[in-house]
DNA sequence: TAAGTTATGTCTAGGTCTTGTCGAGGCTTC
DNA sequence: GAAGCCTCGACAAGACCTAGACATAACTTA
């Protein structure tokens, strides 16, 4: 392990893809690496610095400036190369799964000043949807399990459920809808308490310009139908997480005959169930969610 | 580690999608970010610096006016980003009475995107407490005296009590608390599911520095119980809208039971009601509740 | 309704800075 | 003596800089 100073510049320069003359003007002009030297003068350099000129290399492809980055630690290089490797614009999806872990311990501990500042700027930083998809979503199916498996409390889901409504209320607020040819109205059918996948939905629907009624949580079939009916919507969107397959295909029902034929019709949520000759589509996914919402 | 002003601009431009002209335009213009400059007059961008713009980009997108917005703080942009689609200088005080009068014609009309953007507006250019007793209390009042008379419909109160919820969230999102010593817990007992007396103290706690738990409604006594002990909080605010006094006492009751002595208990809400033996405190006016918050 | 005004993004022009590449002339090594 | 390396100065392409002109759209005012 000692002096491993053994490539000389030539060498060294098919190890990395950058030119003799690049190695040497890279050092003269920054410092970028600086290797030891023959006592005739010649460029010795250690795996340590055919490392450093990689990453370098590597960051100045990638369109850094070799000025701007030369003088950095190993560390920092490192750091930003990480952080390079995948689409500069977005929060790495990589990142995601941390932020949850996160959020859930700070649930966990009621910490929801915490779990909301992360959330926040996850949401910021991440594609709408993408958030929706690795953040909410997975975030709710954990502390929903971890529920039932007694290991949090009501206390948590509450809290958890809470921030999640603060959010996703404040993320609708963000597009403001427009367009006022198509409507869309959202809720809950009654005895349906789960205003999350509604919210979601919302959302989504708000992103893709439609002008979004979002009624809220468990709303009865007749008040549903006046709503569409008022405000000449032409897709309603229902989402029931909790309720009985059997409620849940009766104000679907119900719905469906006070409104008008030309309505659509989608139903999502775990719990979606739909009447035996329903005009209703299920849709679990948001994906196809969003594909439906696009014009 | 320091502060690193790395990016040049076309290296930001990549970063945030903005282009290059976009960048300095904004720069000379508005001020929106003011990057180091090399010795040689080229500009750095530090991450900070980009955050922002990606922020700032973001807004734009959404529908705001960079000259609007570019010389807002990191911090109001976050907030603003997070809760309200309208700019903070874009507000002008309003006549209230009026407001309050065009609200409840929009939610007539179920409307939402009206009476929100009216409510925001309001919201942001009135002090927050005469904006909760001036406008949310008597609107809500109003719409639900007019739907006991049959005058409205549930799906009216709906929209409109959905509405005021997303306000409430983002106006709470306005304040955060960095005050961890004094805490306070924030809920509604169990069966009751009006919320919305519970999300305006909250607010008007956060408002008074107070960290805020806030664990929305309907939520059994041994729960609160938890929540308070576990957070060691200091007071407890609790709020009934609607449920039968009596099992509003035995709620109060069971919580009492269940947490430290030294937590205080304020009861807000019109249905407020105490066991005999209670040491907590009745409160229907959110004046007399922000006096008791304060330090 | 038409004509200004304002706000905002894009483009051009001419000059400076940055950066990779070359070549000349000289030294070392095999 | 051929190959590899060294230093230094020159150079061209491209990235950037400033300043100002334009095009567009939204809003005001006449």
């Amino acid at each position: 392990m000692a002096d491993e100073s053994k490539y000389r510049v030539g060498m060294v320069s098919k190890m990395t893809g950058l030119s003799t003359h690049t190695l040497r003007i890279w050092e003269k002009r920054y410092a970028a690496v600086v290797p030891k030297r023959t006592e005739a003068g010649g460029r010795l350099y250690s795996d340590a610095d055919v490392e450093r000129l990689r990453l370098l290399y590597k960051l100045v492809q990638g369109g850094h400036s070799i000025g701007g980055i030369a003088k950095l630690s190993d560390t920092e290089l490192r750091q930003m190369a990480a952080a390079f490797a995948t689409p500069p614009s977005e929060m790495q999806p990589q990142h995601l799964p941390e932020v949850r872990e996160r959020v859930v311990a700070a649930v966990e501990r009621l910490r929801t000043e915490e779990a909301e500042q992360m959330l926040t700027r996850a949401a910021l930083s991440t594609e709408p949807t993408e958030f929706l998809k690795s953040i909410v979503g997975p975030i709710l199916v954990e502390i929903g399990d971890r529920w039932e498996r007694g290991d949090l409390r009501i206390a948590h889901e509450h809290a958890c459920s809470t921030v999640m409504r603060g959010l996703l209320f404040s993320l609708m607020r963000l597009y403001p809808s427009n367009d006022a040819r198509r409507r869309v109205v959202v809720a809950t059918p009654a005895k349906e308490d789960h205003e999350l996948g509604a919210l979601m939905v919302a959302i989504l629907a708000a992103m893709h310009g439609w002008s979004v009624l979002y009624l809220g949580p468990d709303l009865p079939a007749e008040e549903i139908a006046y709503a569409v009916t008022d405000t000449k919507a032409e897709l309603l969107m229902l989402s029931v997480t909790a309720l009985e397959p059997t409620a849940c295909r009766g104000e679907i029902a119900a719905i469906e005959r006070a409104i008008p034929k030309r309505v659509r019709i989608l139903v999502g949520g775990q719990a979606a169930s739909l009447p035996a000759d329903s005009r209703a589509e299920i849709q679990q996914d948001l994906a196809i969610t969003e594909a439906t919402l696009n014009p």
